[in-house]
DNA sequence: GTAGTTAGTGTTCATATTACACTTAGTATA
DNA sequence: TATACTAAGTGTAATATGAACACTAACTAC
């Protein structure tokens, strides 16, 4: 690069992401296990170095593609961090994103190549390595915030779903039960949900009318 | 630095502020003059290197002491801007911060000494360098959408004050007219208001009570 | 055909938000 | 010293919002 800039002193930037997925009634966080030092064999979340030839927002996708094997999801910027000490070996600063994928679009993707990579509570985490346990907790506490004032958590579900569904999944977002009287009424009041006609058959139990989201972005609510 | 990390590539990173104050009934921007090129002679946003022996937030402050001469103001880290073409020499990646200042602070200060300082209305900002519009905007948004969820307001106001400068602030900030009655009802509920005692006999009208805040914290309201 | 399970539906009550107009306490000046 | 001027300060009624709460419907399995 050019170093005409006077001050300029060497930094490196990493990328990090936070990728939720929701499965097994929890909030989950992907982990890779680290190949080499620092915290050689410790979990961590998945990141790289920001290639100059990349945005930012170009290298998150970049590494959600690589380790996660998807495209086309949610991500949203999450913070810097830049502590002097946050990684033994060299100063790093690192722009953390997270990533909200639909657990059905996980299972299908060809990320079972990656054998060292797990999914954890995002409650329940083992140790991390750099400052990663920090980043987490940063994060679900964005999507939290977000979750109470936007439709982020359609970034969660599957193309089709009952309302039920999507009661759980705001419940297992916001660590709290709610009532169905009271949430069907105010999800249908937003007018982004469509009835699709089908319903689903699954269980011995009455068959759900089956939404879908009008559309899929994200928007705030009232 | 140590480079023994594999793929990592030469970036560059700076710290910039968008410093706010309210004074003229607008809310304003701080801008200096930038000497060099690029944008030689444009406004920008005041900023600089970060320095490999100093965290982001460190930095943040430091430009926050050079440039408006203030410390122990409100700063708070906004977003990270790293899009490839956002410097024309190198690539540069800038952690934006915002700060709030009232303006009293700032009358009193020493950086009267920088001459090639000025104070533009958020709504009409000169052409500014580099990607620095987009920057304020973004700031904009972000204030505006925490004074409406916290009492960040707090951090823009004098030491003490009568309600309807509070009132006004507010209004300036969300570029909105408020109700009096119904502001201050919901001001005092807040609990975090506290009578000085005192009264300011300015004018030829009836003299306010001066309040000032029990906490200078933050907090998120309801 | 009976038991089991989830889907689906309204009303009441409490709380919060909005709209709205006059009196009070001071200064300036005629 | 009375009158005009200005901003401070105050309450209530109407409306909208959020919270609590229980039964019937539709299907499968046995």
């Amino acid at each position: 690069m050019n170093t005409n800039y006077p001050g300029y002193e060497q930094v490196a930037v990493t990328v990090d992401l936070v990728v939720f997925t929701v499965n097994d009634d929890a909030l989950n966080v992907m982990l890779v296990k680290r190949a080499e030092e620092p915290f050689a064999d410790r979990w961590s979340l998945p990141g790289g170095f920001l290639r100059s030839s990349e945005s930012l927002e170009d290298a998150a996708l970049r590494v959600l593609k690589e380790k996660a094997g998807v495209e086309d999801v949610y991500v949203e910027q999450l913070y810097t961090f830049g502590d002097l000490a946050r990684d033994p070996r060299a100063r790093v600063i690192t722009v953390a994103y997270f990533a909200l994928i639909p657990w059905k679009e996980l299972v299908s993707s060809p990320s079972d190549k990656v054998t060292d990579l797990m999914w954890a509570s995002a409650t329940r985490l083992p140790k991390l390595a750099f400052d990663h346990r920090e980043i987490v907790a940063y994060a679900v506490q964005r999507l939290r915030a977000k979750a109470g004032y936007s439709n982020i958590v359609y970034a969660l579900m599957p193309r089709q779903f009952r309302l039920s569904e999507l009661q759980r999944m705001y419940e297992i977002i916001m660590n709290d039960k709610l009532d169905k009287r009271n949430f069907r009424k105010r999800m249908l009041a937003t007018g982004l949900l469509q009835e699709t006609g089908r319903k689903d058959v699954a269980g011995a139990h009455r068959p759900a009318m089956l939404y879908k989201f009008k559309k899929m972005e994200i928007a705030f609510l009232d």
